[in-house]
RNA sequence: GGGCCUGUGGUCUAGUGGUUAUGACGCUUCCCUUACAAGGAAGAGGUCGGCGGUUCAAAUCCGCCCGGGCCCA
């Protein structure tokens, strides 16, 4: 037993149990969670450090609940997070809290059962950050259930006043760059919600719904007036947009209708007479093949709009409701309008058809009303003339997997829109502008004085600097949320501005670049992309130098989790019944990018992992002495078998470094489950254990402690809990596994193939006593082996029960015939070409000669390195022989 | 409709030109060997989604088709 015990120990483990039992993961961890919180083992440790490690972490929703995709996407960054902690001096990993959405507004008026109109922007906030306090302590509760190594003294509100500050600075900064202005433009409005939304804020549904072929009276066509009497048919699903109608298009391939092009028309029961225009966006496949353009029916409307100098006809308001321009209709909502105007069409003889239709409209994602295209003022950020450049900045980080840069790219290529920032919502971030009441001149916040309202504040001016009037009209709207979120690395960083010096500062400025942002693959195209271009704007520099992409969590079969299926699997089930550690290993067991579904079999996987590790930890605490009473052991002074371990331990801390460091947690756990379980445990301890238990031998004894270290270490970032538990117990009661340095090799120099051969001939020893119906640890008297151990014989013979094991220089009494050539493609291929199907029917059917090592076969001559010899043995002797692929071994 | 990703034993997965395709889970048989039966040993199980093509050689490269996922229209 460990004698590391310390009486005045703070830390929760059991000092006095020493290692005995079973792993009780249920008492284990929660105890350490609160542990690490209290004693802030993940603190930042500033900017004196001499490497560091910085994630900018996306804020979620509070609201929520936490979903598996919560767990699996914290716990990947919580890899990264544990793994730099330890191989660099220190990490800095934030949480945000993002409460500053629609979807905490929406909780606010339930949980309290007020309306946000009712309240003034200030006094609703407020109200909202009451509401979402609750929510986040339950959030901080689950995140730090699941062990997520976050600095809790590094937290933020998307609500909170820096944050606020942060973003108007921010707007204020972009609009003196010339990246910002205000429009009136067609914008992509929410009726219900009663604001703008950007085109990432939209999303199809398919609708069922009514196409209705209407006539149009003919006034001219290509030739001049029409005749009395004449019409054309287009096809709608919108008759409400008809007093909104500017214009009629028709296809240039369309030669049926090719005549009326040029000519006019007039809509019927508003009169207005509209031209016949042609336009390759026409779709001939759909309705009558003629087209009206409206003020705005759809996108394609805002390009004919834009590409056609057409009037305006705005029809339908802010809320949906007709305008005057709707003469007899207004007042109508555009559902009483499109009834009513269908009834007049019919009543007039206008409407040939109505018949059923389907066809896929564009929604608002939140509220998933079908949205309208709208002309209002609004604060857009200019992107579309520098996409080149934010394309290059997104090649100048590094993504992880690399093959999702291409969402990027293809994003950037398809942008069609500026940037709509400006929401007409009554909670979020004031935009911090008052515009004279005459002359309509912006004014906007000092820097200083931000955050503000400038419906509570005043202006920082008393006359208008461009004409002096003196009385100024409040902006009422605030930011898209994305023009918040977009802004955490500058919110971790401490960015503001220095009045005296008169530029930006950073308050942690060695964090920025930051060295990853971890990203869901869905929302590449938006959070991200947003952050780039607002952060690269800002400060000139890309915000990450990695990226790395995780997946989306599917169910065991493999769907998608969602609501609608019913297929939703909640962590707090899964945390139930399986540890926190075993949950990890599920995580890690993916490569990141892939979608990847819940295994429950990988759950219990990890758990057995949990007892293996505990067992065999318990075994090396009773192999050897106190930790602090053994020695090193140089290299000369080390036996065989422990300085092979220690030269595979080495190869392996290598390799899993490696994977670490590029975030391949799918290899590096797997490598190491498979290092410690087969080769630690099934080989190494097997034979330590015979070794030691005749008493200490301080080669063994060095060999396994530093081994057994080592694993507990290199199984950190993975399984916090147990690990940390066994540290405490076994090595160090007051310190943390998960701020000691990552381990690094020990220059070990083995003959790795004579391990490899003398763990062969274990295994050949263990087959045969399989076969021959004996317990493992039956003795052998006898047993030879021919083939290359070096110095490993003893430990073979030690760890198999072996009385007299004899090295045998020559091979044993076998008769060897040549049964096959194996070639090897890789040289015969590229040297022989098309002539390799003749070597072979020549090896095949016997006709060949082995001559000085060359091979002789279809007229050519082979050189040794390009083929393999395969003997088959036959053992002519009494006892039996087995074969393995470097030795050969004689048991009897 | 467009783009990207993906398809490997019953399930999940490694494998980006070299011929006995990796590992795990599950399954079968044997073994309580003083850390662990949630263990150990052995074993069965695959036309690498389908069809063509390139090549001496294809799970791997190309084309088409089929299935799944995501993003965008």
């Amino acid at each position: 037993m460990s004698d590391t015990q310390n009486t005045q120990d703070e830390s929760p483990a059991d000092q006095t149990a020493g290692i005995e039992g079973e792993y009780d993961p249920d008492a284990v961890e929660p105890r350490w969670q609160d542990h690490w919180v209290e004693a802030k083992t993940y603190a930042y440790e500033g900017p004196d450090s001499d490497t560091r490690y910085a994630i900018d972490t996306p804020p979620p929703t509070v609201s929520g609940n936490l979903h598996m995709g919560h767990l699996y996407q914290f716990t990947l960054q919580d890899f990264v997070a544990r793994f730099h902690r330890m191989y660099d001096d220190t990490v800095y990993f934030p949480l945000g809290y993002d409460d500053n959405g629609i979807a905490s507004e929406r909780l606010t008026e339930r949980e309290l059962g007020i309306r946000h109109q009712d309240y003034e922007r200030r006094e609703f906030q407020e109200k909202c950050r009451d509401v979402c306090a609750d929510y986040e302590a339950e959030f901080t509760d689950d995140v730090q259930s699941l062990a997520i190594s976050v600095d809790w003294d590094n937290t933020y509100k998307t609500i909170g006043s820096d944050v606020q500050r942060i973003s108007q600075l921010s707007f204020l900064d972009l609009y003196e760059k010339g990246r910002e202005y205000r429009q009136r433009a067609p914008t992509i409005w929410c009726p219900d919600c009663e604001t703008a939304i950007s085109q990432v804020e939209q999303e199809d549904a398919d609708k069922h719904t009514t196409f209705n072929d209407i006539a149009f009276p003919l006034v001219e066509d290509a030739d001049g007036p029409a005749d009395e009497g004449e019409t054309l048919a287009i096809s709608t699903t919108r008759p409400e947009l008809l007093p909104a109608c500017v214009a009629i298009f028709v296809h240039p391939d369309d030669d049926a209708n090719q005549h009326l092009v040029g000519g006019t028309a007039e809509v019927p029961l508003f009169g207005q007479d509209v031209p016949i225009i042609e336009d390759d966006r026409v779709d001939m496949e759909t309705g009558s093949g003629i087209v009206m353009s409206c003020t705005f029916g759809d996108q394609t409307d805002i390009e004919w709009y834009q590409a056609h100098d057409l009037p305006l006809r705005i029809a339908i308001d802010e809320s949906g409701t007709m305008t005057d321009v709707a003469d007899d209709y207004e007042g109508l909502s555009t559902h009483e309008a499109r009834e009513a105007i269908i009834e007049d069409l019919d009543d007039e003889g206008y409407l040939i058809e109505s018949r059923d239709h389907e066809h896929t409209v564009q929604v608002h994602e939140r509220c998933e009303k079908e949205v309208e295209y709208l002309v209002t003022e609004q604060w857009y950020v200019e992107m579309l003339d520098k996409t080149d450049e934010y394309l290059q900045a997104g090649r100048e980080m590094e993504w992880f997997p690399e093959k999702m840069f291409t969402r990027y790219e293809h994003w950037i290529e398809g942008l069609e829109w500026d940037w709509c920032i400006s929401r007409q919502r009554d909670s979020g971030i004031p935009i911090p502008v008052w515009y004279c009441e005459d002359c309509g001149e912006p004014v906007f916040a000092e820097k200083a004085d931000l955050p503000v309202d400038p419906l509570s504040d005043d202006p920082p001016v008393d006359a208008c600097p461009a004409c002096g009037h003196d009385e100024f009209r409040s902006e009422e709207d605030v930011f898209d949320t994305w023009a918040t979120s977009s802004l955490t690395p500058l919110i971790n960083a401490g960015w503001d501005w220095d009045a005296d010096a008169g530029e930006f500062t950073m308050d942690n400025p060695e964090l920025y670049p930051f060295d990853l942002r971890p990203q869901g693959h869905d929302i590449i195209s938006f959070w991200l992309f947003h952050t780039v271009v607002k952060c690269y704007e800002h400060t000139g520099e890309v915000p990450f130098d990695n990226v790395m992409i995780n997946g989306m969590v599917l169910d065991e079969n493999r769907e998608a989790m969602s609501k609608s299926k019913g297929n939703v699997i909640p962590p707090s089930d899964v945390l139930e019944a399986f540890p926190v550690d075993a949950t990890r290993y599920w995580a890690a067991g993916t490569s990141i990018g892939d979608d990847f579904p819940y295994k429950e079999g990988d759950l219990e996987a990890g758990e057995r992992l949990l007892q293996k590790l505990w067992n065999a930890s318990r075994l090396v605490d009773q192999l050897t002495p106190a930790p602090e009473t053994v020695d090193a052991v140089d290299e000369e002074a080390l036996a065989a078998i422990d300085e092979w371990f220690l030269a595979e331990l080495d190869a392996n801390v290598a390799s899993i470094t490696e994977r670490f460091q590029d975030y391949e947690f799918s290899k590096a756990r797997n490598e190491l489950r498979s290092f410690f379980w087969n080769t630690f445990c099934d080989d190494y301890l097997e034979i330590a254990k015979q070794r030691l238990s005749d008493g200490g031998d301080p080669s063994t004894v060095y060999a396994l402690t530093r081994a057994h270290r080592t694993f507990l270490k290199l199984f950190a970032p993975f399984l916090p809990h147990i690990t940390e538990e066994l540290w405490s117990r076994q090595y160090d009661a007051d310190g943390s596994i998960h701020t000691t340095d990552w381990p690094v090799e020990g220059g070990y120099d083995a003959d790795l193939a004579a391990g490899e051969t003398a763990m062969e001939v274990i295994s050949a020893l263990r087959r045969y006593k399989t076969d021959n119906g004996l317990p493992l640890n039956a003795d052998l008297d006898r047993v030879q082996v021919y083939g290359h151990v070096a110095g490993l014989a003893d430990a073979v013979a030690e760890a198999m029960h072996v009385a007299d094991l004899e090295l045998l220089d020559d091979a044993p009494e076998i008769t060897t015939e040549i049964s096959d050539i194996d070639l090897d493609y890789s040289l015969v291929g590229p040297e022989y070409g098309n002539q390799v199907g003749d070597i072979e029917a020549g090896i095949a059917s016997d006709e060949y000669d082995i001559e000085d090592g060359e091979l002789h076969v279809a007229g050519l001559e082979l050189d040794a390195e390009m083929f393999d010899i395969e003997e088959a043995r036959t053992y002519s002797g009494d006892a039996e022989m087995i074969e393995t692929e470097n030795a050969v071994v004689v048991v009897g």
